[in-house]
RNA sequence: GCGCCUGUAGCUCAGUUGGUUAGAGCAUCUCGUUUACACCGAGAGGGUCGGGGGUUCGAGUCCCUCCGGGCGCACCA
């Protein structure tokens, strides 16, 4: 315990309780002894560590750190571990730009490299002014900078005082994370979960890697409709077909109709030339083609998007790919155009980028006069890579796959299975869930053609030609991992044997960030590296995250806990919801107008910022006004105020404490008792502002009614009453601090340093037997509200005479109805001394409520 | 196009299974240095619960419909 400062105040509360939870490890997980049943496990959100902080991640951290910290007084062993998504592309690109250099595989490694810039200015450097570094270089640099992210990201946490316990910390790109993805990949190949295909894929041509489905977007996008003539080879004339992508012309295998479609019905069958390339392809019919869509009747190319692939799939179609991985158009032309005059025309477009290469045969379309008509200008959606600026493009690659559901109804039955399952807060966000998993297109695309990332850990046996036998690779034994394929070496084969011949290739891809932060529940929980603490944390208590990212990390944890265990990874999922600005627009950078957290925590105060956060539900947005933080202003004032009301409380002669025997205290703790309830059935369904709420509403009322009313009594009073007043107020007080704590762990920390005894955010959470039993079962809970109607009533009548509340009262008459007439008069003694009431009269009267049906005050003193 | 969420005081939001006269805070106005708190306290004004229809003794709450806002999925000829 230590002693009441004259002056509580906020400052510095951060800096001085978080060393002590650090030091007396208040919050570190106790696994000695455990069981399942007491542990609470949280499979935190590893934050991008290359990303900023925003207050978005305030917002969402708190609403967990709530939880736990409930849990936690509930007397369960928390599980709370916090974790670094520090691989993958958002690294890479900040590291670019911080030190100003860019991977190139193919150079070698430089002892001791100094990059060229270091901290950047946070604008982009140009991709001609980067230099370019080998791999092994720009790991190391993504590994430097990473780290400094990281210790920013826990001071953060630290100073807004989440309750994760910093010893069980871990990083997507670690040792362990890496042994543990790729260890998990290996079982998914062994159970044929895992395959790699060659096969259409979308494409980013500016950071040159495939993406998979759920990193798309749709934008919209300026485009135009172009008619172009074909030439039917019977001598019928021309068929005109609308497109919006004329440069892939070349790469056109067939035209399209529905088979219901009269106009084409005739035609289905026969053959038309194409347009300047002159090549021979047939019309065919599919269900898919839109008989009011431009002209009714489309052009299949390899590959204008993705019906292009569904068509070339099902109809069986050649494959005449003009598309290379940078985006340009590749400079052999397809066998199919044999004429000199098709020749020519795509030696115009060979080499050029998708842009140049459409001017070029537009303008040779408008020059043979088979561009027909105006080009019509639309706007359109058009696929991108979330984190891409250019529009996807398809090509044809060789890739890694993981079975996702899409074509296996049995899995995507049990995927579905378990998101019924699964207990998610608020429930409605399920859909979101089934919506994608109903969705789904296509098995999950998992190679990335970049450079920071978990190893793809397999190799490829090449034949005497020196081929790869990509239908036979060679897989890591578990106790190699983890593996780097382009560095180490399989299981019989020498470094010699490298690239030649009848020896091996290493796989130089790696895994999708996804891939490996799907694993966060065995990563985080030791999975095939410390089965104790496994069994102990999984599945999961509770997965907390935002709403964007249902169809990334939460689909792809749920898939891969199905994959190897067959089971779900946890029992919950809570989902925040967005930051909005006062516009009602999501947060972002580019808005400017971007507050820190740290300079928010710094300005109001963690707790203030907590109550803020906690104030909002699950799944519902919050708006934010940085220039006005009206809730941070309140939660500033609910934690100052549980400062001064513990310091009040606490000044009170406490001797003769022990029991509560006056009415008005009785019902008051019999009002904590229905708050107390309120509050633990609140935060059980996963409602922490409705804990905040009634928490709150009826601190108010304790202050400002009951405190008022009592402070004389226990101030001045004597004897039994006098002692039952300070019995309740410290009673009060006791779970008040511990109600507010899982919010305003600071405010509640100090005061309750004041009094109790350890940590108040280890002590036990309120239960109603410990008020109810002072109040007895029969206290009159609204007896409080009933005395506070009479004070509102003498208040008001100060304040309507002008008067200071101190004013004497010779004489007021109170009206009650007959039931609460008796009942009032209990509480009169009080009502008479903060009212400061000579003469005070409770008649019974024909009213609804307790109204002041005469005042007299007496003359003001001079 | 299919679906989810949402619309309550000037602002931000509560409003349990339908149940008296719809709540809170902020803001506004008025008053007050009363035993902790001026980063304070007291009081007051302020709402056709988006519109319309229905079920019911009774609807902010349930149903239908329309309108506005947000989002998810689908949509590239």
């Amino acid at each position: 315990m230590s002693a009441i400062p004259d002056k509580p105040k906020l400052e510095g509360l951060e800096a001085k309780w978080g060393p002590v939870w650090e030091e007396t490890g208040t919050y570190r997980f106790d696994r000695d002894g455990a069981e399942r049943a007491e542990v609470y496990s949280i499979d935190t959100p590893p934050p991008t560590a290359s990303g900023s902080l925003h207050v978005g991640h305030v917002f969402s951290y708190t609403h967990t750190d709530t939880i736990a910290r409930y849990q936690r007084m509930q007397g369960k062993r928390v599980f709370y571990p916090m974790g670094w998504d520090d691989n993958g592309l958002p690294t890479e690109r900040r590291v670019q730009n911080y030190y100003g250099v860019r991977c190139d595989p193919s150079l070698p490694y430089v002892e001791g490299f100094v990059p060229p810039h270091e901290g950047g200015d946070g604008k982009s450097v140009k991709a001609a002014d980067q230099q370019p570094i080998s791999r092994r270089n720009f790991i190391e640099l993504c590994e430097k900078l990473t780290v400094e992210d990281e210790k920013q990201f826990e001071d953060l946490w630290r100073t807004l005082g989440l309750s994760v316990d910093w010893t069980q910390t871990y990083r997507t790109i670690g040792a362990e994370s890496l042994r543990a993805s790729q260890l998990a990949f290996i079982r998914n190949v062994e159970r044929g979960e895992a395959y790699q295909a060659q096969a259409p894929t979308l494409w980013d041509v500016t950071f040159r890697t495939a993406v998979a489905q759920a990193e798309l977007e749709d934008r919209d996008q300026p485009s135009a409709y172009h008619t172009l003539a074909f030439h039917r080879t019977d001598g019928g004339g021309d068929i005109l077909i609308d497109t919006t992508r004329p440069e892939l012309l070349a790469a056109c295998v067939a035209l399209v109709a529905h088979p219901d479609d009269e106009r084409f019905k005739p035609l289905f069958g026969s053959t038309v030339r194409t347009p300047l390339f002159e090549v021979e392809v047939p019309i065919v019919a599919h269900h898919l083609a839109q008989q009011d869509k431009g002209t009714g009747i489309a052009m299949i190319c390899t590959f204008g998007d993705v019906t292009d692939v569904v068509w070339w799939r099902e109809l069986d179609l050649p494959n005449r790919a003009i598309l290379g991985f940078d985006g340009r158009v590749i400079s052999e032309a397809p066998e199919a155009i044999t004429s000199e005059r098709g020749r020519e025309a795509y030696a115009q477009i060979a080499g050029k980028t998708v842009f140049s290469a459409k001017a070029a045969v537009v303008e040779a379309l408008q020059a043979s006069g088979e561009l027909v008509g105006e080009i019509r200008k639309i706007n359109h959606p058009v696929k991108f890579f979330e984190k891409g600026d250019k529009p996807l493009e398809i090509v044809s690659t060789r890739q890694w796959y993981i079975k996702n559901g899409a074509r296996d109804e049995q899995l995507r039955d049990r995927l579905l299975a378990h998101g019924r399952e699964l207990a998610w807060h608020p429930d409605f966000m399920r859909v979101r869930y089934e919506n994608w998993v109903e969705g789904l297109s296509g098995d999950w695309l998992i190679s990335r053609q970049r450079f920071f990332g978990v190893p793809i850990p397999v190799w490829y046996p090449l034949d005497a030609e020196g081929n790869p036998v990509f239908d036979e690779p060679i897989l890591p034994a578990a106790e190699q991992l983890p593996v780097d394929p382009s560095s180490d070496l399989p299981a019989g084969y020498t470094e010699e044997q490298r690239g030649v011949p009848g020896g091996f290739l290493g796989e130089v891809d790696v895994m999708d960030t996804w891939a490996t932060s799907s694993l966060t529940p065995q990563l985080a929980g030791g999975w095939e590296r410390d089965p104790e603490l496994f069994d102990l944390v999984y599945p999961f208590s509770l997965r907390p995250q935002g709403q964007d990212i249902i169809r990334t990390w939460l689909f792809s944890t749920l898939l891969r806990s199905e994959l190897e265990a067959g089971q779900l990874p946890w029992q919950n999922a809570g989902i925040s919801g967005w930051i909005l600005d006062p516009d009602r627009k999501k947060m972002s950078k580019s808005k400017g107008n971007v507050v820190t957290p740290a300079g928010m925590l710094e300005q109001h105060g963690s707790d203030a910022v907590r109550y803020w956060a906690a104030s909002a539900k699950l799944g519902t947005d919050a708006a934010f006004d940085p220039q006005n933080p009206t809730q941070i202003k309140i939660g500033r004032r609910l934690a100052i105020k549980l400062l001064n009301a513990a310091k009040f409380t606490l000044s009170f002669d406490a001797s003769g404490a022990g029991s509560v025997t006056e009415a008005l205290d009785r019902s008051m703790l019999a009002g904590l008792a229905r708050v107390i309830e309120g509050a633990t059935r609140a935060f059980e369904s996963y409602d922490h502002a409705r804990a905040l709420e009634l928490t709150e509403s009826f601190f108010w009322t304790f202050c400002d009614d009951y405190l008022e009313l009592v402070k004389e009594r226990a101030h001045n009073g004597e004897g039994q009453a006098q002692a039952s007043a300070v019995t309740a107020l410290r009673t009060a007080l006791s779970a008040f601090v511990r109600l507010l704590a899982p919010f305003l762990p600071y405010a509640a920390e100090e005061v309750w340093s004041w009094f109790g005894e350890g940590s108040v955010h280890r002590a036990a959470w309120p239960v109603t037997s410990e008020v109810v039993d002072l109040a007895g079962c029969d206290a009159d809970a609204e007896l409080l509200g009933l005395v506070g109607g009479a004070l509102v009533g003498v208040r008001g009548a100060k304040t309507s005479a002008k008067a200071s509340q101190r004013t004497p009262v010779a004489l007021a008459v109170v009206h009650a109805p007959v039931d609460v007439r008796d009942r009032l008069a209990l509480a009169a003694d009080d009502l008479a001394a903060v009212g400061r009431i000579a003469e005070l009269r409770i008649e019974v009267a024909e009213v609804d409520a307790v109204t002041v049906a005469q005042i007299e005050l007496e003359a003001a003193e001079a």
